[in-house]
DNA sequence: CAGCTGACAGATATTGAAATCTGTCAGCTG
DNA sequence: CAGCTGACAGATTTCAATATCTGTCAGCTG
């Protein structure tokens, strides 16, 4: 609660990490410059986290929830169609991973290389989204506007399919000039070939 | 080594080009080792190409025109019809740059690097497999079998939303346990996505 | 005594000097 | 004379010495 607080805690680490992360880098970031900037001794970081790899783990979860969140809200949407939250839920992962790639480069840095890590956060980013996706198209079975035999397995389909628009490893052409038609063309591929 | 006393062409340079970089891996072939193997001097390579970036362009180029021939006999194969044709092309694509990730990993590993630095050969390859499944589709959407206002797009699309099979950043998921079932649940989707 | 410090050992990263490589070209060779 | 050689300059890579970092822990402090 207070602005300023005193007491060392494991959510005051985790702000001056990614303070230090979007300064100096994934490569640089240390848990030195962290304590550095506490104002305390890099030994007391390690009460908190019981190595670097799980801190910088902790604080890509923390990121990779806050996408994870404002998609949620779009799952159970029940004014709108499914087919349309399906188009709608895309488009804003594409919008939201598009812009933490381009305004938050170093942290975005940060959780590709933990993606390449296999990290357990990254993994479990991946199955919530999975879950999200896979409930919209169950409700889209459910209500005969799709034909999908297994609701999870064509989820996966659809997630693997618009890859080239969420995969961090795509990033550099998310900006490019003709991008956003590409997604549409996916999209509209993608949500054809779910429809009965 | 086999005496070769013959004169030097541009050919005998990009087959012992390959051969250093099977053995070395692209980031320890020099141009002196290929000289080595040939037994000229490195002077004499330079003859035939300007740099080592044309060198390297012009091995990896030979080797992704490999495959844009394997695929070019499914795209005519008049007896069969478009969406068999498709599902055959994307299938032997997959299979024919998995197969290459797996059994020449040094070169695919250039061909990896070369992708990533943009190179024209790339480009000009993948240019080619769009065409290839441009045709394909131009054909199904005049039998009347599929939809697609513009081929062109919709190929782009199909190849983009199979990428996680053919693009060889994710050529270490291809192996794993479970990338047929996901491959045969893209196709699916994308079949679907295509059909009237 | 709960939480923090700071010195320490082993692991990792940085640095700069030495070695190697790329690309050029004047001259040699057949 | 067409094609090749080998020495060379500048760029890049290697390697080992040095510095910094990670993770631990005995002891300090409030």
């Amino acid at each position: 609660m207070a602005p300023t607080p005193q007491t060392l805690t494991a959510e005051r680490i985790l702000e001056a990490t990614e303070e230090v992360l979007r300064r100096h880098g994934p490569a640089k970031a240390t848990v030195v410059d962290v304590a550095r900037v506490l104002g305390v001794s890099h030994g007391s970081v390690y009460r908190h986290f019981r190595t670097k790899a799980a801190l910088r783990e902790a604080v890509t979860k923390r990121w990779l929830d806050r996408t994870t969140d404002t998609l949620s809200g779009i799952v159970t949407e029940g004014d709108r169609t499914p087919e349309t939250r399906v188009r709608d839920w895309l488009a804003a992962l594409y919008a939201a991973k598009r812009h933490k790639a381009a305004g938050d480069p170093e942290l975005f840095a940060t959780y590709s290389v933990l993606a390449g890590e296999s990290g357990d956060a990254v993994h479990t980013h991946l199955a919530d989204l999975l879950g999200q996706l896979t409930r919209i198209i169950r409700a889209g079975v459910e209500a005969g506007d799709f034909t999908a035999p297994d609701p999870a397995t064509t989820a996966r389909a659809v997630f693997q399919a618009t890859a080239r628009f969420h995969d961090p490893g795509y990033a550099r052409d998310w900006e490019l000039p003709g991008a956003e038609e590409e997604f549409e063309a996916v999209l509209e591929l993608v949500v054809r070939g779910l429809r009965s």
